[in-house]
DNA sequence: ACTCACGGGACTGCCCGTTGTT
DNA sequence: AACAACGGGCAGTCCCGTGAGT
């Protein structure tokens, strides 16, 4: 009772093997020297079919960091209202790396992958910075201050950000062996009351 | 006594135009948009000439980020070493800011271009990212602070560069017309619990 | 039960046009003062593309050649084993030139551009080097002899392509006025005595 | 009282490093791998100057060939008018290859780099275009036929080339091992009768 | 649904004419 | 007057991405 036809199986298929040849070559090859035909090869498909699994090269990459930027709103839109700023923020951060951690080893070498490669760890910020605008607006409204004439919501949305990649980076450094929870905690620690100067 | 050869100065001219005529073609059509050829065709010069003076189309936008990590790691070290880290911080946040500012108009317009361009953006991020290891880094050394164990080399250095990160977007934003000293002391006023908090 | 897709025919027709195109802009502003670019045009294709259907501007005008050395050798598998060489080679050579005046007036004056012209000429000769090395072989292969030891294949090889290449030019100079036979049957008069003292 | 100012003197100086640096590229690099920026920069020349000593980045190996024309025209004129004609080309072969033997080592090197490189061996077979055009003229010269209505003196410098070819890449591939005069003793053995059926 | 052919843009290397420098 | 730098132009390569066919 799938209801997932043979083609739908066949098409998921061929997209994870896109993904992994694509991470095995940007892995030992680098990213940018890596071509799309190369990919393509290693899957034996022709490149056309890639770009209609993937808009680019990058996305392939990209895919696995959307949706976490409205996920970290969500997040914090769940918090009440009157929660310490440094309190809401350090579970929007634990609430991302849970999810990062929970997709497993993949998770963790694409992790290291992004942060490794300059191309694509330049596309992770420019995420980041979405996302950063995403929970400064979030903040701004849940604490009733004018973006337009304070600093605070920018700036604490990204010491938030800060903290997420410190810890990511630690994480992804440690090969997955340092928690993800603790060393959350640790960061938090430390720019908590910068968090909770507000006004 | 003129001591530069017309030769010399035709060579700025020519490079001034191809950096006028590539941000104006940037800003009005966007980066991607515009083509090499294009901007070598607004100057009159041959496109070849174009990569005599710039290695890459993005060159022309990177040059002015250039230079600027090592500076701030410069500006941190020149800090004496009992001050506290948002002082010390704060000043080298603010020295950028300086260099920024005085490079007129056409600084402020390449900012707007940057902020604004995804691609171009990625690589200021890129920048970012690099000024951000050695802020913590000097950070670390100055404080005598294992960076290994402890978070708050990274962390600091990446609130640091947060607080940069929202001067530059409010000051272009504002066209300039908000005061980046002014911006750069609210920024650090809310950020200074934190990273004085150290320990 | 054309067997030939739509797109096979249309490749055809591009190749075609590439070549008629090119030919024509040779043979009446001169080779090197054509462009890639305007024969592109003149088909209203871009310049890319030429060069996916042609390896370099001179591959063109070489092509019209291609398919002469294999043509040769199998032309002299063709003859009986007993024939003289002198024989066996004077009707390689007799087949080959032949083919050449077939094509009529366009390899005639094609024939001629490719004489004239320094780079095509030096790309003709690279040519002729390959089929001395395809003809010297099957030489060395009909008469068991060793082309490791004996100078023989390489020096008959050689002689039946400097008759070769006498009686082109003879005939292309001549306008196409000159009998291709005739030549070639004269110029075999004073090589055969070296050709047949093999041993 | 030599006569030759020291302007000459330094113009060939410069010359002779260029092909130096040239010939030392080439070999290690490999010809393709290596710009003509290169060469120029470590002769500490400006690229345009190299251009003013060669014609060509082809043309400082060619370079090596060049005389060799005149020369074996020459040798060919020194020969007494009565002597078989194969006798004289022979000797005309043999003072080129004895010219090529006596640069020593890297005249070898040099040799086997033309024969390799493609782009290179084109170049050689140009050059020997025209040394069959000047062999040619000088034995119908010789021997008082005309070269427009025989095909004799054109098809005997062909042979007599072909020869010198066959014998430069038999010592080219042996290493320089196997000895110049034998090879063409032998390769004229083979090609003598047809030299001298002149008639 | 998959492939092939195509477009177009960035970039490099070779080579040359012109123009300023010594 | 010799020299070198500057700029131009063309051939050629590589890669990303798309629309027309099968």
């Amino acid at each position: 009772v799938t209801a997932v036809g043979l083609r739908e199986r066949k098409k998921q298929r061929t997209r994870d093997a896109l993904i992994d040849a694509a991470l095995d070559l940007f892995l030992t090859r680098g990213y940018e020297a890596t071509t799309v035909d190369q990919i393509a090869a290693e899957v034996e498909v022709s490149p056309r079919t890639f770009f209609r699994y993937f808009a680019s090269k990058e996305d392939v990459v990209v895919r696995f960091l959307t949706g976490m930027g409205t996920e970290m709103r969500a997040a914090l839109a769940s918090r009440p209202l009157g929660e310490r700023p440094s309190a809401s923020l350090r579970h929007t951060v634990w609430v991302s790396m849970a999810a990062c951690a929970d997709h497993g080893d993949r998770a963790l070498r694409v992790v290291q992958l992004i942060l490794r490669t300059p191309a694509l760890r330049a596309r992770f910020l420019e995420r980041q910075d979405q996302w950063r605008d995403d929970l400064a607006a979030e903040l701004a409204q849940r604490l009733g201050i004018d973006s337009g004439t304070h600093l605070y919501p920018q700036l604490a949305a990204g010491m938030a950000l800060t903290a997420f990649d410190a810890v990511l980076q630690r994480w992804s450094g440690s090969e997955g062996a340092e928690d993800p929870a603790d060393l959350t905690d640790r960061a938090f620690a430390t720019i908590a009351p910068a968090l909770d100067s507000v006004g």
